[in-house]
DNA sequence: ATACTTTTGGCAACCGCTTGCCGATAGGCT
DNA sequence: AGCCTATCGGCAAGCGGTTGCCAAAAGTAT
């Protein structure tokens, strides 16, 4: 009862050299066939093709086959089908907080779909991700690209060996998922503009990213419809430290309000004005963009715009599936919704 | 262009009917034979036996081989060698800051040498875990388990099939990587202590966690060398929430400082203590524990005990990749350094 | 040149599972 | 009972590599 032995299959294998110890062979088909009296192929089937065998060999096998603590070598399973019950997934840099509910949500739904993740980082190096994509190809049923940097054309050339999925980035005939910062920034201006800002600067990441860009313009969307003057600030980094470095041109932007590309800019934007006695709100309203973990660990809170990205890995996850069991859809780009979180950092302008 | 088919399996795989479209099927170590007129069990040689065939046929495949773009099929080559290149990793909680460093590590000292990780979340339930484990077994070399939540016996078991590296707790007869709680806490209480405090209260984690414990005897311990006074609390749960909650409890506790048993517990309760208007660390000093991303985006920053946990990853999967070369020593546990971070949550008590 | 040892490449048998094809069996029908 | 048609199980050929064994080729020594 309480014997808690390895497995010990014992498994006398191989049929002839009975030859001692007990080395844990994993049961096979054919060990299950032995036992239950049938053929191999039969196993095979009962254990993957419900109906194509009568239900009385059928349970015969599967108690041969529980009996022998069974598990199905998914090597041998992948040889002649091809289907892996695996896929990749790639991101940009694993220790950006920004990923981590992207990888969660699809770890998860893959998961629960019986399929396994594999993982890897690029470094932010479009010829590592780009190798990383190759090597993975040959191992997994499909892709998932968080924050790809490889250009669109390799992302496509990817997409024509197996099913391909982009998260965070829009690329032209290929089946997206990316946040819609347009409805979580017009919300973060109308925010600043009720509380009587009239001019905000926005501070830009890096300048080749589509993301940044993308952000910009809704800003200066939703700006013009609020009748707000929007301003641009470069950033070198989205980090801590390019939020820091930044704050001195901000104040002398002369806006009462900004917006940045990231919440990592965001605090350390207001890391570096609280150090030289500014208090925010007050004097200058914050918002971010991501909500980040952490971002509520500021004081104030960070206001900021949620990207919803565990819903992305679950969407994007969730759409690889469907294009591997065979019900994909033409490519399109699906929008996941970002909202406003409203923190501690912004509010009026006390003058 | 646009043209957008779903990646069309469509495979005619016998390489033999050449009926037209350029379907793109992975060339085989029969398709290089065949292009560098030799024998398929010499190409497999060549790629993967450096000195078993003359240099001269061998850079004829090779040519051949890099004309084909040739990929070998990973399943194809774990079946007969039962060798994967492939390791698992398991976290308790893939949201869990903690975990970041963990797997960033992991994957990238495993990417180095060429071998994938795949990745799976026991969401803190020692039976997922328990099942997650074996599924991968099947499709892994080695195993690293995170913090995991199963017993040791199941971990012992697991460990008699394929190598197992444990990180972030100990457990006889495993290969262990462990952070040295010691160092850093008692960096800990001998700071406090500086700042003359003589009466410390431990917000300890959950009861049923080995590491809770380990870093409560920790402080203990250091408290005993610079005869301070010990104090322990109870938390319901090690998250910010669980801080808030037991703020109350701390304050009544008399003590002028305090180590949380994690950053979440140590930021809740500098969150609800400034909310009550005390302040930080004038009145009380607050040390967490980890180091967690985020750690110093507090006001003031948090003063915390390091825990790398990027070097466990590295660590724990250096260890295992050297098991799997045959390399392995005898189970032992290794202890990684944790060091004191001091920011601004810690100080004199100003009366 | 002869005999002998090393290389080197080929043959074929797996690794464990899937699947097309076929014959046997059983069930349904007149 | 006799015939037809589903249903079910078995056979064997792969999937794409690896590897033990062997013979041909090449190198060495006498």
């Amino acid at each position: 009862m309480t014997e808690l032995s390895p497995p010990e299959a014992d498994a006398k294998a191989s049929p002839g050299k009975a030859d001692g110890r007990a080395v844990k062979t994993n049961a096979t088909i054919y060990d299950i066939a032995k036992l239950a009296g049938v053929n191999p192929s039969t196993v095979s089937r009962a254990l993957s093709k419900p109906g194509r065998v009568s239900v009385k060999t059928r349970t015969l096998i599967e108690d041969a086959a529980a009996e022998l603590d069974y598990q199905a070598n998914p090597f041998a399973k992948a040889l002649p089908t091809g289907k892996t019950s695996t896929v990749g997934l790639i991101v940009a840099d694993i220790a950006n907080p920004t990923f981590f509910g992207t990888i969660r949500g699809a770890e998860s739904t893959a998961a629960d779909q019986d399929y396994s993740v594999i993982l890897a980082e690029s470094a932010e190096s479009p010829k590592k991700e780009l190798s990383a994509a190759k090597r993975m190809m040959a191992s997994v049923d499909g892709l998932i690209l968080a924050s790809p940097r490889m250009d669109d054309d390799h992302i496509r050339q990817l997409a024509g060996e197996k099913p391909v999925i982009v998260v965070n980035r829009n690329v032209e005939g290929i089946t997206c998922v990316v946040p819609d910062v347009d409805k979580g920034l017009g919300e973060a201006v109308r925010h600043l503009a009720g509380h009587g800002h009239r001019k905000i600067t926005f501070v830009a990441g890096p300048e080749a990213s589509w993301m940044s860009s993308r952000r910009w313009l809704a800003v200066q969307q939703a700006c013009e419809w609020s009748r707000i003057e929007p301003l641009k600030v470069q950033s070198q980094t989205p980090t801590i430290k390019g939020g820091r470095a930044i704050a001195r041109t901000i104040v002398s932007s002369g806006a009462s309000a900004v917006i940045a590309y990231n919440d990592l800019l965001a605090i350390g934007l207001m890391q570096e004005l609280q150090a030289a006695a500014y208090v925010v709100p007050d004097q200058i309203s914050i918002v971010g963009f991501d909500d980040i973990f952490g971002a509520d660990f500021t004081t104030p809170g960070l206001t900021t715009v949620r990207a919803p990205m565990e819903t992305c890995g679950v969407e994007a996850a969730g759409l690889l599936l469907k294009a591997l069991k065979g019900h994909g859809d033409v490519p399109s780009t699906r929008y996941i919704d970002t909202e406003l979180v409203i923190r501690g950092s912004t509010g009026k302008l006390l003058a």
